[in-house]
RNA sequence: GGGCGAGUGGCGGAACGGCAGACGCGCCGGCCUUAGGAGCCGGUGUCGCAAGACGUGCGAGUUCGAAUCUCGCCUCGCCCA
């Protein structure tokens, strides 16, 4: 024994440190363009740099990081990097609040989650890192809008839009959540308004994003983003109205083959047409109701709650099927932005329309049956069945409602009065934001020639950083008097700059592309190495951007393949959503609740690797849950053990040296350890391949009490259990990298473990040579046998049959018949009584 | 109202249609310790002294066998109206 006998207690706090230092000066997770290893792309989603990273964050980064780590070690050229989401809204609101400036709060809060990121140990490669509000980053950006600007994909118009009056900002549809419509971030009840705004055009896609083939996606996030798209299949049908010289009024329909059944029209009170036709008799009610209808919300109109309002135009429009004047209305309920803000109101077959009829007595006619023939009463038929059939519908009589479909369109269609008609449910993406923290849109307008795009070389157009906030909410863009001062590319005339920004969003739908060359200075990214790197192999993060971000990342790079700027479909083939973390009042974490989690605690307490474990260990990880922290002590004592397996203490070889109640020969127990090394190496593979993280680590606690339970019986000098002991310290390495990596030095292997090759399992020492064999009695468990591997049916049929337990069951009679499943299970059926 | 998902010990959770409750927390008993929010050993679904019986939200069904598949219902969560 000398001074300098290494500290053998286990403390994390004694190396987690020296290991983050040492891995970092080694740049040990760079990814390098020019390694001939097999490209593998992971990434988890940026953050926004709110200024703390919560247990969420190490949550969500650990579960691709031990995937990340895993793949390095199985031989894979791994590139997991990460970045910030730099630009927002609360940024802004801090300089408003508080007086600091946007660029000043989003550097300090990216600094302090940046170390906090480092304490976690995740194994991102660093110089990759991209944030998005450096001018280097959003110079591409502008690039980028203004290709997609020349391709007709961004452009600006007037639209009914979501605005939020409390952030003062447009939102996208997206954006705006539940049947409340709050805005997503501030949680304010949005307005609608009539604005002149940039937009992408997103819905020339909505086809093509209905398309998951060959998408490794959760079916939730699938069944989102085709919900949200909302693609139906009908019709449209123009109905003349009886005045002439008045252009037809056109209504998009799911069942067209339930015309005859169209006894009146209802039109959005917006509708365009409803001035013209309005007698002048019935134009006071009309006017009035109008102008009371443009007060209310879209959630009020399209409550199915209340009484169904609406009035008389005056006018009548001719049903192209029946030729029968049919009265035409306005309501509420149907909505201008929706198909084509009129509707062929059929009462029989469609509640609201039922509805409606009742209330102001029109007529009620059904056109559609079941083969029954039964008809309800005082309610409208909407039940489908596959055997309807059309009734009172001409010609069409007693065709089935689903050839009727085709064959009505082919009609009108003949008449030169409808056609077959797709609609979608998306809407164009609403670009800007009248905001001053976010990239800004490179665009001048010119007296005389309009709006033009900022050439290329006058990019970055740059916020500029002497700004003003006003309470006002008013972005200081809005006054900034050099900022506006533009010329215009083409006269060279004075322009005004356009001071909305992008949405973030659009920084988020391209960054994974900047970092396959993220420090490129004359392209956005660099076309190979974006062929080598993407598409991204496996991407994670919340499930909450279902239509927002994993629905604009796709359409973005849908639109640069157009572009000819990208050479493949979809950004990533695999994807996967953790659970949510919420706080221990099962909220979701947020400062406002103030039931936020801070890892620092607990990282100085237990040690980075510990908060690790925990967090992979307390459910499958697409779960959550709400975050409870007992059961941590749990983890600590296991790296503890982990600890003692590999540099056992004197007590712990005083204990092994005195144990004698383990049984079997030191052949025997060798045997049964490298069965289970074996064993758990296949099994923890498969486990965090499929983030399977809390079995993972059930199978690598399993593992761990063999080591030490063979150590206590005295085999603890063996090539078994050095295998076992490496073993286990390999496959902890992704989860647990610091241990991993001390135990592995002072067992004086090579530097670094987690450079070393992944171990691989041989399936002849997994196996067992003898197997228990649960035997029951129809179906109800009622012994076991314990047999060699090899032993034939027969002979297990015969011990089953033999056993006691089974023999009082059968009480004398024969068995019925003997079920096996060959290393499973034995079943003895007896006969019915 | 529609769509999707989930319901298993005191708790987190395991379980290709084949031994329900792996692994851990907590708890109980013991050992060790000046001490312990440390360590170690044993126990722990429910009822029962036991043999055993009963047990995966409720009810049916399929099957030799169902936590798992099918149907109906209840509760909770998410998304959409």
């Amino acid at each position: 024994m000398t001074t300098h006998e290494p500290q053998r207690r286990f403390d994390p706090a004694s190396y987690e440190q020296k290991w983050r230092e040492r891995w970092e000066a080694d740049h040990l997770y760079a990814a390098d363009d020019d390694d001939t290893k097999p490209k593998r792309y992971i990434l988890t989603m940026y953050p926004y740099p709110s200024g703390d990273l919560h247990i969420g964050h190490w949550y969500a980064m650990t579960g691709p990081d031990i995937v990340a780590r895993m793949h390095r070690m199985q031989g894979d050229n791994v590139m997991f990097p990460m970045g910030f989401d730099g630009f927002g809204l609360p940024a802004e609101n801090a300089a408003i609040d508080r007086g600091i400036h946007p660029a000043t709060w989003t550097s300090s809060n990216i600094d302090t989650m940046r170390r906090q990121m480092r304490l976690m140990s995740a194994s991102f490669d660093w110089a990759r890192e991209v944030v998005t509000c450096d001018p280097e980053y959003y110079r591409w950006q502008q690039w980028l809008f203004l290709k997609l600007y020349e391709a007709g994909l961004a452009y600006k118009a007037m639209g009914a839009v979501d605005w939020c009056p409390k952030d003062k900002v447009v939102l996208a549809r997206e954006q705006v959540e539940g049947t409340e419509r709050r805005c997503w971030r501030c949680g304010t009840q949005v307005e609608k308004r009539d604005l002149e705004q940039w937009w992408f055009r997103i819905t020339n896609y909505s086809d093509e994003l209905l398309n998951f083939d060959g998408l490794d996606y959760p079916e939730p996030i699938k069944a989102m983003q085709t919900n949200w798209i909302g693609r139906s299949e009908g019709a449209e049908i123009d109905f003349r109205p009886e005045a002439d010289d008045v252009e037809p009024i056109r209504v998009f329909t799911t069942r067209p083959d339930t015309v005859f059944g169209a006894t009146f029209m209802v039109l959005a009170p917006e509708h365009p047409l409803v001035a013209t036709l309005t007698t002048d008799d019935r134009r006071a009610d009309v006017d009035q109701y109008v102008a009371a209808a443009r007060r209310e919300t879209e959630i009020e109109r399209m409550s199915t709650e209340r009484e169904k309002t609406g009035v008389f135009i005056g006018a009548y429009a001719i049903n192209p099927m029946t030729d029968e004047r049919i009265p035409i209305w306005i309501a509420d309920y149907v909505l201008p932005g929706y198909g084509t803000g009129a509707i062929m109101a059929v009462p029989a077959h469609d509640e609201r329309d039922y509805e409606f009829a009742t209330r102001f007595d029109l007529p009620i006619r059904y056109v559609v049956a079941p083969a029954s023939g039964e008809l309800p009463e005082g309610a409208a038929l909407v039940e489908h069945s596959d055997d309807e059939i059309l009734i009172d519908s001409g010609e069409f009589s007693d065709m089935p409602a689903s050839e009727a479909i085709g064959a009505i369109t082919h009609a009108l269609e003949e008449r030169g009065q409808g056609s077959i008609a797709v609609s979608y449910r998306q809407r164009d993406w609403v670009a800007g934001r009248q905001r001053y923290w976010g990239c800004p849109i490179p665009i001048v307008y010119c007296d005389e020639h309009g709006a033009q795009p900022v050439p290329d070389d006058q990019l970055p157009v740059v916020l500029p950083t002497d700004v003003d906030f006003a309470s006002t909410g008013v972005s200081p863009l809005q006054s900034h008097a050099i900022f506006l001062n533009a010329t215009c590319p083409l006269c060279g005339g004075p322009a005004r700059r356009e001071t909305d920004t992008m949405d973030t969003f659009v920084d988020s739908s391209w960054y994974f592309l900047r970092f396959c060359s993220p420090h490129a200075t004359n392209v956005a990214f660099d076309r190979a190495k974006v062929d080598e790197w993407m598409p991204i192999h496996l991407y994670t993060g919340g499930s909450e951007h279902a239509v927002m971000h994993l629905m604009y990342f796709r359409f973005f790079t849908k639109a640069l393949r157009d572009l000819g700027l990208l050479g493949f479909d979809e950004p990533t083939l695999r994807l996967r959503n953790q659970g949510q973390i919420l706080g221990a009042d099962r909220q979701r974490m947020s400062k406002s609740r103030g039931n936020v989690q801070a890892p620092d605690d607990l990282v100085s307490r237990y040690g980075a690797d510990t908060v690790r474990a925990f967090l992979m260990f307390i459910g499958p990880w697409d779960q959550g849950g709400p975050w409870n922290p007992s059961g941590i002590d749990g983890i600590h004592r296991w790296l503890g053990r982990v600890w003692g397996a590999a540099e056992p203490s004197q007590r712990d070889l005083a204990r092994s040296a005195s144990r004698t109640d383990v049984p079997g020969t030191s052949e025997e127990l060798d045997r049964a350890l490298r069965r289970v090394t074996h064993s758990t190496i296949a099994a923890v593979g498969d486990d965090y391949a499929d983030f399977g993280f809390n079995t993972a680590i059930a199978k690598l606690m399993e593992l761990t009490n063999a080591i030490i339970r063979t150590r206590e019986a005295g085999q603890a000098s063996g090539a078994a259990y050095a295998e076992a002991v490496d073993t286990l310290l390999l496959l902890l390495a992704p989860v647990a990298p610091h241990i991993a990596e001390e135990l592995w030095a002072r067992r004086g292997h090579e530097y670094s473990i987690h450079r070393q090759p992944w171990p691989t399992a041989d399936p002849t020492l997994a196996a067992s040579d003898t197997i228990e064999l649960p035997v029951q009695v129809d179906g109800k468990l009622r012994d076991r046998l314990v047999v060699m591997v090899d032993t034939s049916t027969e002979e297990i049929e015969r011990l089953a049959l033999a056993s006691e337990h089974v023999q009082r069951y059968l009480a004398g009679r024969a068995p019925m018949r003997v079920i096996q499943v060959p290393g499973k299970l034995v079943n003895v059926v007896t006969p019915r009584d």
